[in-house]
DNA sequence: CTGAAAGCGCTTACAG
DNA sequence: CTGAAAGCGCTTACAG
């Protein structure tokens, strides 16, 4: 066999790849001219860039993304870490990152991580070193993973965290007010009358779960109330930890009215774990979680959450990224912003009832 | 700002990144012998490829996957294309081709794709002719959808479909035996007592839903029932759509004891249902489903399902894709396996009562 | 067993 | 406004 068309390494092919040489043939012009029109860059005469877009559109002709990434200072390319058990939320950053990658014409690296994985250093250091990434994206627990922080750091990859907990001059942030949230959440309880409020809390790893305790803290402070220890659970985000918890939760002397849990799965369990017990959500004790996952109306009663915009967040992480890249270009200088603190909403259903 | 480092353009940087000329020059040899040893050709005397090893080692030299991808034959890249609804399948299939990219030193590209857009042709024709991939994995519905399918056939990319329902022969193929295993979920109902099964449907546009109903009507016919009609309600795969379902179903004149549910989250929606009729489940009707997602054991009663192993099914299809691409290298001629079928098991929990 | 040369398809830096 | 040359970091094809 042999090479049939331009672009073909020795197996027949339907399709001819066409190349930059190619369509600079057709419109009699340099390949350098061809370069400038495809990336829309100036000093190109009206008549020659529409001549070449002709031969373009002709030969069907789109850039090759490796070699555009191995000759220029760009490479297209945007990574996205995590290690979050949740796919929901996997799910939801992704399609945020990627919504705004294809819009710039850019492509999406996943690279889920096990954030406990000894060799983790090592690992980010060889990816980061094999393939030139324009910027990384990273989530919850990773945005707080020193170990992940210190590696793309030391290969000066600009970088996005999502809800990180500490540090926010590090890097450029996307969150929500987690504090404020858990603030009004445990308001809304106090609203309806309950007093005596239990709280599951997050995996430790997670700022979230900090930040939401201490929402939970401030509301209860803000009426004269305090916390009570034997009401507050250590759970990890899973639904089992959230069943865990309130069944340790249930054993004790004394039950709150209503459980405050860190996020929705962890609420699945709490009623789960309720409803085993013969307890009655809402009837005989109120639960209220946090995200707004869509499961939150797969159950019965309906979750009252916090809807966290995780998709939109990812978009704007995606975005921050593609302003510096191309900033980076242009000026070399850049004065954007650094953190953006996106609005989340009180999604009240059924899962709460007034005292 | 100038250069202050190989590989390095025009900004500083605390890392130095090096390539195969800096590994060539401390080792003393020629490029070509560094791409030798680094890529384990044969051909190489030992004492030099130790020589070269050393020299990679210590320069923390890692192949530009660019420059690989755009010289060589192999671009070291497989696309996943996507437009499945459900994060958990997404998730398992996405951890599964990773896992074996990885082990393989490819990388992943994540394209969720709209299956119903009237573009979606040209952007797939883009996309592959703007970034060569060396495979593509399809996963229901896209792995019987003719325009995706056509657009992947033209550009000559290899590609493996996961679960098809059409023309096995087309492509390689992974997929469990669908129709085998909703008969002995029927057979399993029908064990236990259960002769009035309902049927809910999944979304027509996968295959499975079609074989899964056909497994069904095998398995009553086996025992010389058939099909009533008016027990058997289309679905969409999605919780809303199962709920939907079963309250028709719930409002015909004669009521089934048991319904089985194409996949889980049709099968929360049945429950869910039923629970809102003030129907027991499974005290007055049981309910089975099929996937095994990890809900099935977040709700109660725990969900008698089929287990499907989705996260092997996704590793095995990358393991053809990049099996193939090996031979292409060597032989040329591929006469390894076209279709695997993997295995799945009825996993029995509390959903189903015997009659 | 080893290497020199050409080339992958672009962008960069520079000249005019 | 346009282009010729060099180069990105590798692999391929070939020579010895």
């Amino acid at each position: 066999m042999k090479a049939n068309a331009p672009g073909n390494k020795g197996f027949t092919s339907n399709t001819i790849v066409s190349t930059i040489t190619d369509v600079a043939r057709l419109a009699g012009v340099s390949i350098k001219t061809v370069s400038r029109v495809v990336n829309n860059e100036p000093n190109v005469k009206p008549e020659t860039r529409l001549k070449v877009q002709e031969a373009a559109v002709r030969l069907s002709y789109r850039p090759n993304f490796l070699a555009r990434s191995l000759a220029g200072a760009r490479s297209y390319l945007i990574g996205l870490f995590y290690d979050n058990p949740v796919p929901a939320y996997v799910n939801e950053i992704q399609r945020g990152v990627i919504r705004r990658t294809r819009e710039g014409g850019y492509h999406l690296m996943i690279e889920p991580q096990n954030s406990h994985d000894p060799n983790l250093e090592r690992t980010i250091a060889t990816l980061l070193a094999t393939i030139k990434l324009d910027g990384v994206i990273l989530t919850p627990p990773l945005s707080d993973n020193e170990v992940v922080l210190r590696a793309i750091e030391a290969a000066n990859v600009p970088f996005v965290r999502i809800s990180p907990y500490l540090n926010p001059e590090r890097s450029m942030v996307v969150c929500i007010d987690d504090v404020r949230a858990a603030f009004e959440m445990t308001s809304h309880l106090l609203d309806q009358g309950h007093q005596d409020i239990g709280f599951i809390a997050g995996h430790p790893d997670h700022g979230s779960s900090h930040r939401r305790f201490e929402g939970f803290e401030q509301a209860l402070k803000a009426r004269g109330l305090s916390v009570r220890r034997e009401w507050v659970k250590q759970g990890y985000y899973s639904f089992e930890s959230g069943f865990e918890a309130a069944q340790a939760l249930l054993a004790e002397p004394q039950l709150p009215t209503a459980v405050f849990a860190c996020n929705d799965y962890m609420a699945f369990g709490v009623m789960a774990s309720a409803q085993r017990a013969g307890i009655r959500v809402p009837e005989d004790m109120s639960v209220a979680g946090f995200d707004d996952t869509p499961s939150a109306t797969m159950i019965w009663p309906h979750l009252t959450t916090i809807r966290q915009p995780v998709e939109l967040m990812a978009y704007a992480a995606a975005e921050m990224l593609l302003a510096r890249t191309s900033l980076k270009d242009t000026q070399g200088n850049l004065d954007q912003d650094l953190g953006q603190k996106l609005s989340f909403a009180l999604i009240e259903r059924d899962s709460i009832k007034p005292l």
